[in-house]
DNA sequence: AGAATAGTGTCTGTCAGACACTATATC
DNA sequence: GATATAGTGTCTGACAGACACTATTCT
């Protein structure tokens, strides 16, 4: 089946289904102790006025992944040394036939971890971007399939915190044990044991390296001042930081 | 930047860059004690001669996943029962500008886990098919990035066998937990202990459930009658079967 | 008989989580 | 001084892996 369909496209290009195809991205960060999206207001129909994922077509010779660093840079009007420290990987395609009324269309989605970002400047079109708190989105619709797209988005985020490092991906260069930790709690919605967490990220090889240094001052309601990590070298966490046993254990 | 196109594209469609999208299958399955995947023999250029990843256009009113069980299906000539017995999921989507030399085309990869098949049947088309041994693989071009698609793909699946009861579905409908654990030394590639792999697997709720009948007769060579077992009703293996400690921990 | 396999018992080391405690900083 | 946080000590239960052993069935 490939080849018949492969040969006449090599010749004809009218004669392959016309299917666009799109990057999005779900790009999230913690802002004031609270985890945010990246939003974009749509100022035209389908599904004018709704908020959706920043993303567009992507280009003739661009890769998907730099398609959706580029949508991702426009948006947040990040340079390069400031994307450098964003994580972005694909999450998965959706293409659901009827997902676009205009048209087919398949939208690769990519997932972004980002240190606290600046408010997106006015942006090089007329529609509203904004960090958008997750828990507001629960009432909220969304266009297009992006309600299921940004659902599968945090699960594989709470996911990925389990056993790789990314979390540092949140945070500046330099972070406390304690700031790490309100990442995973961002994350994952629910509070950790601080000494137990403390003693398990510094006990996972590669997880965080200590810069020798500390806060300059202690907690804002007291504490003593506390010792400053940057990112380790590892790829993976081993042992991995399980989220605690959600007895759902999905049947 | 995505309302601008949109306009462009909702009002004309040669507007927005022309993609071809397609889907591609990854399916494995366990014949003679060995992990095999499917592939066909290209019989046009490019890459005429070699070996590639079953797969084609997706049609216009087909999601992405039904297009990959209609290849599965062209390929194998499973029909609708014997399909159900297949598990299929998204792999994640291939897109460089340049994989393929007649145009951009972006591949949707699937993977596939099924139960020992017949050999394909005389194709659909020309080409040659067959279940290939993945060991096989290593000294061999594939056409366009399928040799990366199918790396990707192994990967995915040792890591399914991991933290899902997906390896049953190698399997037909009633197995031994030796059977179960040659699926496992196969997709991971080293052997397991067996007593403490027999009373982890039992001891994982929901992985598997008794019928409460044995095999009628024991090993080939020796060994009593083992008990039969059937696919449980878990969608998530807790806790989880880890692979062996790899010390390469990637860093 | 000899050999291989199914299944169970038991021990050890690792690790997660609970709890407790100290030391240091803030207000 | 009251209070909150950083970081450590210690215990318990869960679990992975090693080893040993019995029972059953094959050639």
């Amino acid at each position: 089946m490939v080849d018949e369909q492969d040969f006449l496209a090599a010749y004809d290009p009218g004669a392959y289904p016309s299917v666009a195809v799109t990057v999005d991205v779900v790009a999230l960060t913690i802002r004031d102790g609270a985890l945010h999206l990246l939003l974009i207001r749509r100022g035209q129909p389908p599904f004018e006025g709704r908020w959706a994922l920043p993303g567009g077509f992507v280009r003739p010779d661009e890769d998907l992944t730099a398609g959706a660093r580029r949508e991702l840079a426009e948006e947040t009007g990040l340079g390069g040394e400031g994307l450098r420290r964003v994580h972005l990987e694909q999450l998965g395609s959706y293409g659901t036939p009827d997902r676009d009324p205009r048209m087919r269309v398949v939208s690769v989605a990519h997932l972004a971890f980002a240190p606290d970002l600046p408010d997106p400047a006015a942006g090089t079109d007329a529609d509203e971007a904004g960090w958008l708190p997750v828990t507001a989105l629960a009432n909220r619709q969304l266009a297009f399939d992006h309600g299921r797209i940004i659902d599968d988005a945090l699960e594989r985020a709470r996911s990925k915190l389990e056993y790789t490092p990314l979390a540092t991906r949140f945070l500046a260069g330099e972070f406390t044990i304690s700031e790490l930790r309100a990442v995973y709690e961002t994350v994952w919605g629910h509070p950790l044991h601080a000494g137990n967490f403390h003693r398990k990220v510094l006990s996972v090889p590669g997880f965080v390296e200590s810069t020798g240094t500390s806060t300059e001052r202690g907690g804002a309601r007291g504490g003593p001042r506390a010792k400053l990590y940057r990112a380790g070298d590892a790829r993976l966490l081993h042992p991995a930081l399980l989220r605690p046993a959600r007895e759902e254990t999905v049947r």
